[in-house]
DNA sequence: TTAGATTATGATACCGCTAACATTGTGAAA
DNA sequence: TTTCACAATGTTAGCGGTATCATAATCTAA
């Protein structure tokens, strides 16, 4: 019962004794380097296998000096996406021998002092950072890190410098997507909840909405567009005010799940039911979305594809083999099917 | 602009030489050791601030080797809370040089085999786990874990066996001050919605809330005691069965944020307004607390503190540190003052 | 004073791994 | 065959710290 394994249980040395071959054969090995005969390799993959051998990462990153420092920049996120976020950037990280260093400017006041609070962030010695929505449209935030000389990778902007490196996804034609999937259901009415003018995703989804609609040759309503800005609240308030309408949508969409949570309820306010007479369609596919009845069908993000996404391209731009091709990656989406939406009722 | 510091910036023989000190005595002011005196860590630290020293940490934990990899097991969590423990053992295992690893049992089923589960995580090599809520609960899995030799801190679990690692938080006597803030506006009808039986807390904030109503000399109505499975949907169907009683309650506690949140919707399909109407409490704090409207009342658990401690204690365990007090870690909780509880209506 | 204990500092050997270069094996062309 | 180019493997020297023990400085008590 007594822990044995103070220092590390197996090191390269002992897999490489085992397997009789020196040490520089398993790390070639292990790091995949190719250079390796095959009958070789199968000889150490075998020792490593026998041994259970996982290698250091310390000493890893000591001996190849590329442990970097990359900071996490986040203000006021939905929990679940912070957590996507965290899992996907924690394990490219921990893949490649980085720290991550979490920071919330959810205290500072990234809009009102944007240059001060990235000097702020340069001076702690960071190698790298990683900016989140909103943040990532922060012009001046960004750019300040940027002449500080701190290389920075923002997720999920809307003005999508191309010299800058960037991760995301496409907002608009995930839209485009939801909404022809309302409108294959026989809708025509269907309104849109927009987010908050300061969230760069804002003016995509909108976008998205409106080329479904046109490329449907359905008319967009004027009334059927409402302000929201990604809260609950601000859904339920907004859909009220759409259901008040005289002649209410029968479909509508929000551009965030919090915001289509607060959309199912203002139909129960109304007596109204989900699919049956409204339907309701969100979007990040955050876990409000199957939390709630009925559950949203909704786009799904690769929030934490993007995370990691952004970890590496951020360290292969530090350690300086950027290839212009891998400046900018943008990731899938999908559109997950659940019960909110159904066919229109018959008028 | 182009980066610099692609090895590290200063290292600890750059300070050695510009203070005219061996690296040794660095190190020694940089780990406050002691055993050095006061004129020469000021020199070192004079030093030190002028170069802008940082250690390397990946150094540090190699030479010392005490770099751990700390498994944090998770089955289901809801986003805020997952979160919220990330946040904390990462900042304490980067404090430390440890590594965070994320084993997701979600897939899993850690309740049907808990044994296998068990046994295949204790072969990834880990040196410790953390195992989180409700998992912590499941015995088999734990004691499997631990029989294989597996360093394990568990965070609030229910039955505290005070031989094992634990953290936790006082739930009973969470829910016994919340019960009591509500009880101090004068309600005497209070309802209760359970969590889930597999779920740690359930048994202690049930026995909180029955320790706060008889202290008050008031009746647990067992009409006024429904279930729920701490989602959303249940605590709207537990607080609509509530509301249809014959002598409905005039206040509702639900046993964590979601489910008073479902309850908040339920009072709206009844035509009630939170908190004229209805008063509601739930617990957790989470981030749909301040997300619906009105916002809740609620227990705001330590959680990142919990995650933090328990990353402290199995490394103070596994590197053979243990003291016997500190075997177990009991942290306050915060009772969150919003806007859901009110007075209930003059009869 | 001075031996002996005690405190402060230094020298050195690793921690486990990889970079860089050296060496050996192998097959195709001469 | 022999030669040469290239593939496959090995050797060596650190990466930036800390542990350990040695040494130097200082203090205490006789």
């Amino acid at each position: 019962m007594k822990i044995s394994n103070q220092k590390q249980h197996v090191t390269i040395k002992q897999v490489a004794s085992h397997a009789g071959v020196s040490q520089m054969t398993v790390s070639r090995v292990v790091n995949k380097q190719g250079l390796v005969k095959e009958a070789t390799r199968l000889k150490v993959q075998k020792a490593i296998d026998e041994l259970n051998y996982r290698p250091n990462l310390n000493a890893r990153r000591l001996a190849s000096g590329k442990a970097l420092y990359i900071g996490l920049v986040y203000h006021n996120p939905s929990p679940g996406y912070l957590t996507k976020i965290l899992v996907g950037g924690l394990s490219a990280c921990r893949e490649n021998g980085h720290h991550l260093v979490l920071e919330d400017l959810g205290q500072h006041m990234p809009f009102e002092e944007p240059k001060k609070t990235a000097e702020a962030l340069a001076r702690t010695g960071l190698d790298g950072v990683i900016v989140t929505p909103p943040l990532s449209d922060v012009r001046e935030f960004v750019d300040t890190l940027d002449h500080l000389g701190v290389p920075v990778i923002r997720i999920a902007a809307r003005d999508i410098k191309t010299d800058k490196l960037h991760v995301s996804m496409d907002d608009e034609a995930a839209v485009t997507k939801i909404v022809n999937h309302i409108i294959s259901h026989g809708h025509k009415d269907i309104a849109f909840i927009r987010g908050p003018e300061t969230h760069p995703s804002t003016y995509h989804r909108f976008a998205g909405y409106k080329g479904a609609m046109t490329e449907n040759k359905l008319d967009i309503v004027a009334d059927y567009i409402v302000d929201g800005d990604f809260t609950y609240k601000s859904g339920l308030d907004a859909a009220l005010s759409l259901l008040n309408l005289p002649k209410p949508p029968t479909a509508i969409f929000a551009s965030n799940d919090d915001m289509a949570a607060g959309v199912v309820t203002a139909a129960y306010m109304k007596g109204l039911t989900v699919p049956k007479d409204l339907s309701v369609a969100g979007f990040d596919d955050t876990e409000i979305a199957t939390n709630i009845w009925p559950q949203l069908t909704t786009i799904r993000q690769p929030i934490s594809d993007m995370s990691a996404r952004a970890v590496k391209l951020l360290a292969a731009h530090i350690h300086g083999k950027e290839d212009a091709k891998s400046l900018k990656a943008i990731l899938d989406f999908e559109l997950v099917e659940r019960d909110s939406i159904g066919r229109p009722r018959p008028v």
